[in-house]
DNA sequence: ACAAAAGTGTTACACTTACACCCATGT
DNA sequence: ACATGGGTGTAAGTGTAACACTTTTGT
């Protein structure tokens, strides 16, 4: 069998995009660029960047997110890689693409790092260049599932948070409504919030102040090692 | 952003590997060879081949598994890629695998296409060169998740087949015994199974025969596009 | 006192798990 | 008649889903 490598062989680019999303507590968004050079200059595309012969993904995309945002230190995680040998005109390049979750507060949502960049709703995700489209559709898939078996949100969610603002996160990861009882008793059921004993009023129009809770990180890592399952059906 | 392309980015190789299931109605196996030539002459691989620059991968395995086996027509799924720098001794190559399963009788088992194949029993995996171990723990997860949730097991299975054919496929799959009348309730609910009216004597030794069943394609399609979950916890 | 959003319980149903014996058949 | 694997039912417990009103607070 054949599993020699010719020097034609070596005639492939790699690159990678990422699908950073971006919650501020009452929506769901996600980060979009414009193309300011061709190929399909003033497309809007993912963040993306050629990843070179001896670099290692992961670090390029960090790279990526920190020259967009200004920061690198939030969770990503590998999607899927997209190699249809006609996605990108100038020649094959390989697309091994991320995706990233993160806090959106007023200082990322207005000094991304340039202008070509914004937020976008991400049910509202704008017709893309290359296959990226195909990018943020698989994105949605595996944020949904992820967010139904492991209590994956908190990196989306303020340090503090209130039971509606995580409700709504789940809602709009999930595309739809859930029952405030039902998802209440879920959530407190695992035991991975615990109270702050603080409080914080949603709305100048909302009277009654909610509870603030954050994640407890380190009982999360210990059921974790148990094979806790979180599963929101 | 620079999304441009220069020429020396244009110097990483394509491969595809596949791990090969079959079940030959005890046993869950997969398909190893034994390298023929450097790099890592003489070591135990995955069957691999490189993928042109303008070939499509799943296109690239399916010749692969003709060579190997005999037969493309098998359902394979791609499970991931595999795009460590230094993988591979002979520059970066990144290595899109599939994985695939397929039903084993005598004329597989004893007729591959070439001596440098065998069948191994799949908790029975030596060690690989390249980082093709990992790629079998891979797809040994994405089984073990697939036979969870979807009735894929049918492609491992004769087309007739006993309960206890397919309690063991499964018991192979997760790694642990399930319950008798539990599991026979669970896939007979699910009501994609239809009896034959045949049946077989499962061993010389075994006096009573078992009934054959065979897998509801048409129904399984229609409730899969009502979104239906198997789930075998 | 009213407006607004926060917060709270119960019931019916479905599914999961644990468990041990009888049955049909060939020799 | 016996040996072999094939086949069957029940009960307890756990999780899910549907559902509407009371409480707290600021104005």
């Amino acid at each position: 069998m054949n599993v020699d490598f010719k020097p034609d062989n070596f005639q492939v680019a790699l690159a990678t995009s990422v699908v950073l999303y971006g919650f501020d507590g009452h929506d769901l968004k996600l980060l979009i660029g414009t193309k300011t050079n061709d190929p399909f200059k003033g497309a809007d595309f993912l963040p993306t960047i050629p990843v070179g012969v001896k670099e290692e993904p992961e670090m390029v995309v960090r790279k990526l997110m920190r020259k967009v945002t200004g920061f690198d230190d939030w969770p990503i995680e590998r999607l899927n890689v997209f190699a249809d040998p006609y996605r990108n005109p100038l020649g094959r390049v390989v697309n091994i693409a991320f995706y990233g979750t993160l806090r959106l507060n007023e200082e990322l949502e207005n000094n991304l790092g340039s202008s070509e960049f914004r937020w976008v709703n991400s049910d509202q995700t704008p017709p893309l260049a290359f296959d990226h489209n195909d990018i943020v559709d698989y994105s949605k898939e595996r944020l949904k599932r992820r967010v139904k078996r492991r209590p994956i949100g908190f990196s989306l969610l303020p340090r503090e948070f209130t039971l509606n603002q995580i409700q709504r996160l789940y809602e709009c990861a999930l595309g739809r409504e859930l029952d405030k009882r039902n998802f209440r008793r879920k959530l407190l059921k695992s035991e991975l919030l615990v109270e702050t004993g603080k409080t914080v009023r949603s709305s100048p129009r909302a009277k009654r102040p909610s509870q603030l809770f954050r994640f407890d990180g380190k009982k999360y890592r210990t059921l974790s090692l148990e094979g806790y399952d979180f599963v929101y059906q």
